[in-house]
DNA sequence: TCAAAACATTAAACTAGTTTAAAAAATCAA
DNA sequence: TTGATTTTTTAAACTAGTTTAATGTTTTGA
């Protein structure tokens, strides 16, 4: 059952196989039916998950009543909203599964168990959010210098697995543009083919 | 001379007087002159830096020769290229001064033996990265959901110390537009007031 | 299986932001 | 202090992306 989150830990760290298996068995798994929600916003977020099998979005509405999309998370992706875990104040973002879902949770409080009592838990979860900020930086810079339409292109090619499961839509609410202009970049790349 | 820093790393973790000294002993003060560079695209990043005086500007530079800003770094600011790093693979970034500025380095090495021998470092550089990275996520929700217009009068508020160190051409590069536009803009808000 | 809902496409008018270029203002270096 | 360089502003033509609304297509759920 914790396969998966085992293979994803051992890549990112090395833990004894007592270490493994101790961190391991703080994760409960929870079903998440497709359009429901994992986190509201103005919840605590009280969990960090690991997805087993489905699709998350995790994204923020505006006071304009527009989405943006955060990011998505597939099988083999860790998701929380971290700012609202670590502050234990209410969260800006809403987590909605796009597929039935399932997802392995460990609690704040099993959290800070392990990162007392298993030091390399520490080091993994240091390592896993320079990875993921370092990713994000990426994307801040790729949003700054280019195009909607090189911007969907690239997503496209890095993640054509994820892109087949999502609506335009929600495309469209990653690259920050509405699903109209999209449409048109679509239609655009397929007349050149 | 380390005053700064020890107030710096009090304020995300607590140490023990003797694991404060070890580890800011560590550092290393270094004179950047303005419009130079203590990193270039290319090179491997192999410190990172904590700003004593001064002021940085990390940034790209794109394939069509336009620079876009990551963030900048006065006093009390952490700089460096975390991925370039952590990795050891040539950096994407530029890091330059744009005043005369002093800065306290600890190299690669040094800082793995500060993880290696110090385990409340670990924490400290796993919160601060936790911080970067929620601080990043915000900006990315802004950039996808707000002009420009709003997302220069928030910069402005947000870092009022730091506005009037820069020029018009560096904040442009940050908020992502053009110089020309940013004058379009001001000129809009002061006929405004 | 069929009606309702959600999604994708198209078009046309619009706005936010770019580009280029030139002039004015500020800063820098000798 | 002055000439050179950089920065800021202005203007005008342009392009990327939005808005609204209508139509067609696909998905959903009872």
């Amino acid at each position: 059952m914790t396969a998966l989150l085992k293979q994803n830990i051992a890549a990112h760290t090395s833990l004894s196989e007592t270490e493994m298996e101790e961190f391991c068995n703080l994760f409960e798994l929870k079903s998440i039916p497709k359009k429901s929600f994992l986190l509201r916003e103005g919840e605590v977020c009280k969990f960090e998950g690991f997805v087993v099998k489905g699709l998350f979005r995790v994204y923020h509405i505006d006071k304009n009543g527009f989405e943006q999309v955060l990011y998505f998370a597939i099988e083999n992706w860790w998701i929380t909203d971290i700012d609202s875990f670590t502050t234990e104040t209410p969260s800006q973002l809403f987590i909605e599964a796009i597929e039935d879902s399932e997802v392995l949770l460990i609690s704040k409080k099993d959290k800070e168990f392990a990162y007392a009592n298993l030091p390399k838990i520490e080091k993994l979860f240091r390592v896993m959010t320079q990875k993921t900020h370092v990713a994000l930086q990426r994307r801040m810079i790729d949003n700054l210098s280019k195009t909607a339409e090189s911007r969907y292109i690239e997503f496209a090619e890095k993640y054509p697995q994820l892109i087949q499961r999502l609506s335009n839509i929600q495309v469209a609410a990653y690259l920050g543009i509405t699903n109209v202009f999209l449409s048109n970049i679509r239609k655009k790349i397929a007349s050149k083919k």
